[in-house]
DNA sequence: GTTTATGCAAAACATTTGCATAGTC
DNA sequence: GACTATGCAAATGTTTTGCATAAAC
């Protein structure tokens, strides 16, 4: 019984072409990889679930993937970087620091209050990485059944 | 001509001593190396910066100052991540992409912003990570000035 | 004297690169 | 057919670990 392709493949594969990239084989086993996924992830993990693709090819097309937006790294509190796809535009991420699971915040509208801040710094504001740390509904109520 | 010790030397050591650890001289030359530093540094230049100290011993002192609250980890832009003095509690960093000074934004009130917004994604906010990137006075200047 | 820290070398990871081959357009 | 992508293996880079020795308390 195999899987079906995730509908979002052929998406995101459409914004590769539109980049001047090719429709590869590989390409389109990571995308459906990703596409399956519900928390963030790493290069190895992600090569341990396709033995089929090299190691050079997960990493760049990671790489790629980044760079076209379709994937976006997001950080642990612990400092480690993940990967995650990337829904929309500019946002950012409630992390579950229990189970992994990620929300993302959209209507992010932080940016003006820190050019004011830093204004103050005399500093030039052009971007910002927020990451929210927290626990998703289910884990914050296990963890109050535990305590 | 040497360089006199650094006042926060010892100010950092006695914050050591305090969580049980020893008075060493390899732990002193790292305090000098980094309280002399105004920008962010990897533990690689560290390294080279302080060939007298084995290289566990740069990794092992750098980890163990980060929990002990006298460095903090930042994140740059591109993702990697860098080590800092530490001079308060819980702050933010304006980090100038074009130098790499950094000035800590004290007085971080977005927490409570963030809970409000996350709640409404049924999520339980226990912390956060931010980074501004800009452009500190004189790199703004500067960039000016070539336009 | 007991305990902790250091230095070294080796191991363990993680990521990148060169290059011949295969696949796409 | 021209150009891009892949896979492999090797190079690179970074961080960790085991263990004997040295230093601190």
């Amino acid at each position: 019984m195999r899987k079906r392709e995730n509908p979002l493949v052929a998406q995101f594969m459409d914004v590769l072409e539109e980049q001047g990239y090719r429709d590869t084989l590989p390409r389109r086993a990571v995308l459906q990889a990703i596409a399956q996924k519900e928390k963030h992830f790493t290069a190895e993990a992600l090569r341990e679930q396709l033995p089929g693709v090299g190691r050079a090819t997960i990493y760049r097309s990671l790489k790629l993937l980044v760079d076209a937006g379709v994937l976006c790294r997001v950080l642990l509190e612990d400092g480690n970087l993940r990967y995650q796809l990337s829904r929309q535009g500019h946002h950012h991420h409630l992390l579950c620091v229990d189970c992994g699971v990620s929300a993302d915040l959209i209507g992010c509208d932080i940016e003006s209050r820190l050019k004011n801040v830093a204004a103050s710094h005399d500093f030039q504001v052009s971007g910002h990485w927020l990451e929210v740390y927290g626990r998703c509904r289910q884990c914050a109520e296990a963890q109050a059944m535990m305590a």
